[in-house]
DNA sequence: ACTTAAACCGACTGCTTGGTCGGTTTATTT
DNA sequence: AAATAAACCGACCAAGCAGTCGGTTTAAGT
């Protein structure tokens, strides 16, 4: 077999095991030991592929947390259509897998920045990036819903993106172990109240 | 002097220098021994005063991490005007701490609700019950406005409640190293523009 | 079949950790 | 001044950690 094959093969099961434990249980309370019993492994096969935990870490970061914001937070809401209504629908999906699937790690991210702020500068800076790309792509969503006649033009659609992502990592936060189901309920509805407030008033005939 | 003031103010200088390094450090990642140097004390007073570090722990929960969330978030919000001012006001001022003061400490219950969250239920019990505070204390809030004339009746407060600490515990970590000051400023427009679309119509006469 | 190198093994090292314990200091009481 | 107990000291221990390294297995190339 393609030697190369064997080799991309190992080192995705072990970030895909590294970043299920980190998620679990944290980056400094997780042991390379940990991951590699999980898999049977050893930390030769460990250190083969990788320099270290840092950068173990970071390439985890690079390859699978990227991939899954991309697909889950931010490809869903390029369209053309009513970006009110793509937000909406991407964070009720989103959601909706944090609430049946503990381990989505859909929002892995506000807890490894909480976990690495004022620690690791190195590892901040890759999670910051992603969010800073998330943001980026919310306010042309939102600007295009101004040029298109969806959002008010008198909003302002770097605030608007700080308040979503604000309430989206929040409730992410919420949601662990107290009712998730209901929460996210409620916190989507007053989401589409507050997207009433900043749609395009319908003129006063 | 008093034994007990004695032993009352070293269980306070601990307390208040563990929760400082827990806060910047993380409780995993912050030994014992980090805060017994800082103090200049012994691993003996450590142990003669508390029986673990998870109890040390639990107990500045309950001294400093409530009493800072009672007079951040809960005190300033209780009173007879309108809730969504009073709300306004108090994240206003809690976030400007937070801008200003780095180690105000102003919201480390998201940290370590990100923390322990699935890893030590026993100290989750403990971060939850304040959320829970909090959120009961928020409702009646809302309820007495709904009551009073100051928020539309047909509102949920369970689930303004929700949201409002959703985006509160989000902006709180996205202001993490991020431009604090202007997310703050966003922040608190586009929670204004939220409780303008909440708050009792004005009657179209 | 033989060579070669990639992939993997696991004992080992040096270091840090939470927690213990026999002992010393400090301050109050008598 | 002697007695007593609270407060504190710091050497020590077992366990866990990231990372090393000399060696073995596996599989592709010839």
């Amino acid at each position: 077999m393609d030697k190369n094959l064997k080799r991309m093969a190992t080192m995705q099961r072990m970030q895909v095991t590294g970043l299920e434990l980190f998620y679990k249980k944290g980056y400094y309370n997780t042991s390379v030991d940990d991951i590699l019993k999980e898999l049977s492994l050893s930390k030769g096969a460990f250190y083969y592929h990788f320099s270290s935990k840092e950068d173990f870490f970071i390439q985890i970061v690079e390859n699978l947390v990227v991939r899954k914001i991309y697909s889950m937070l931010i490809e869903p809401i390029e369209g053309h259509e009513n970006p009110l209504d793509l937000i909406t629908n991407c964070f009720e999906d989103a959601l909706e897998t944090a609430v049946h699937n503990e381990l989505d790690y859909g929002f892995v991210l506000s807890n490894f920045i909480n976990e690495f702020n004022g620690r690791n500068p190195k590892i901040m800076k890759h999670l910051s990036d992603i969010l800073k790309i998330w943001e980026v792509n919310l306010v042309s969503s939102i600007q295009k819903g101004k040029f298109n006649g969806h959002i008010d033009r008198h909003v302002d659609a770097e605030g608007v993106a700080i308040y979503l992502m604000s309430s989206y990592v929040g409730i992410r936060t919420l949601m662990v172990e107290m009712a998730p189901s209901a929460r996210k309920y409620r916190f989507m509805t007053q989401l589409r109240q507050y997207f009433k407030s900043i749609q395009t008033k319908p003129q006063t005939v």
